[in-house]
DNA sequence: ACGTTTGCCTGCTAGC
DNA sequence: TGCTAGCAGGCAAACG
């Protein structure tokens, strides 16, 4: 399950390989792969093939590669969602098709040579698309991997995510005190703050003992602040361990799986002892989804 | 056969 | 009356 951490694994695993390459051949080998593609599939290989990659960014679960665009006004990227199974791999020209391949770049790089960028995916609920840019609503850059305050515009109304310089700390805590519903449905609303999916917001809210139905309005100033804190601690140690992998659904450019998952203390821990304060970690419905959370040590309101 | 997972869309209400 | 923001529920798809 591609959250901030695990797309910025993919991210950083692309930017070498792709930045300074040049798309030769596009091949959609399945359409369901392009529905956020505003266009056919035709005008998507279209836009594609001959273009430079000039960046690899990231804002939350969003990547882009931006295209160089000399002739072309507004400047467009190659936008990239991972929905819940996707995969972005680097391949050799020719490797083998992967399981759930949806489509294949041919890329050429001076330094590198030819390489292939696989998208695969098994639940199809990622896609790709070419997008155009529209410039940051606040001047900053777009997102992680470049300075150019441009963002792909199926991207612009994704907040900045926490790990982001211009990420802004009040906007933040004025969101959350906007809001009456549970603060786990607000962190998973990626237009008050990105990158956040279900095990993180889990992990954040049991290290700064907050119930997940606690209404985000009830939450203190110092309460809002603990859990800002948290949620950067615990992105940046996924990050540094190469993101949670629990199946093959997750893994990074090279096919490699993260372990993170050795670190959990509440999600997928339900009947397992709190590491803090040894109850029993409690699983429950929420959302169409599951909530892990100590019941002891993150009491309700 | 059903539960599991994700972001997003739709339709509703409240308030200015 | 019309607009916007907030809100909650439901949808798509594949797999075990």
């Amino acid at each position: 399950m591609p959250e901030l951490p695990e797309v910025e694994v993919v991210r950083a695993g692309l930017e070498p390989a792709v930045v300074g390459s040049t798309i030769a051949g596009v091949e959609v080998l399945d359409g369901r792969a392009l529905t956020r593609h505003v266009g056919s599939h035709d005008d998507f290989t279209a836009r594609l093939s001959g273009r430079a990659v000039t960046a690899a960014v990231r804002r939350g679960k969003f990547l882009w590669l931006l295209l160089e665009s000399a002739a072309i006004e507004p400047a467009e990227a190659l936008i990239g969602h991972l929905g819940m199974s996707g995969q972005l791999l680097l391949r050799a020209p020719g490797a083998p098709r992967e399981r759930h391949e949806r489509v294949r770049l041919a890329i050429d790089h001076p330094a590198h040579g030819e390489l292939a960028v696989v998208f695969a995916d098994q639940r199809t609920f990622g896609s790709l698309a070419v997008d155009a840019l529209v410039p940051t609503a606040d001047g900053a850059p777009g997102g992680w991997g470049s300075d150019a305050p441009l963002v792909a515009s199926q991207a612009a109304h994704i907040a900045r995510d926490p790990l982001d310089p211009a990420f802004d700390d009040a906007a933040f805590a004025r969101g959350l005190g906007r809001r009456a519903s549970a603060i786990k449905r607000v962190l998973l609303d990626q237009t008050v703050v990105s990158g956040i999916g279900n095990i993180y917001a889990d992990e954040a809210l049991w290290a700064a003992r907050i119930h997940p139905e606690t209404p985000a309005s009830a939450l203190s100033t110092r309460a809002v602040r603990t859990l800002l804190v948290e949620i950067r601690a615990v992105l940046q140690k996924a990050l540094a361990e190469g993101g949670t992998s629990f199946d093959a659904q997750y893994v990074n450019v090279n096919g490699q799986a993260g372990y993170f998952a050795h670190s959990l203390n509440a999600y997928g821990r339900h009947g397992q002892p709190c590491p803090r304060c040894g109850g029993a970690i409690r699983r429950e419905a929420f959302m169409n989804r599951s909530s892990h959370y100590c019941p002891r040590c993150q009491r309700k309101r």
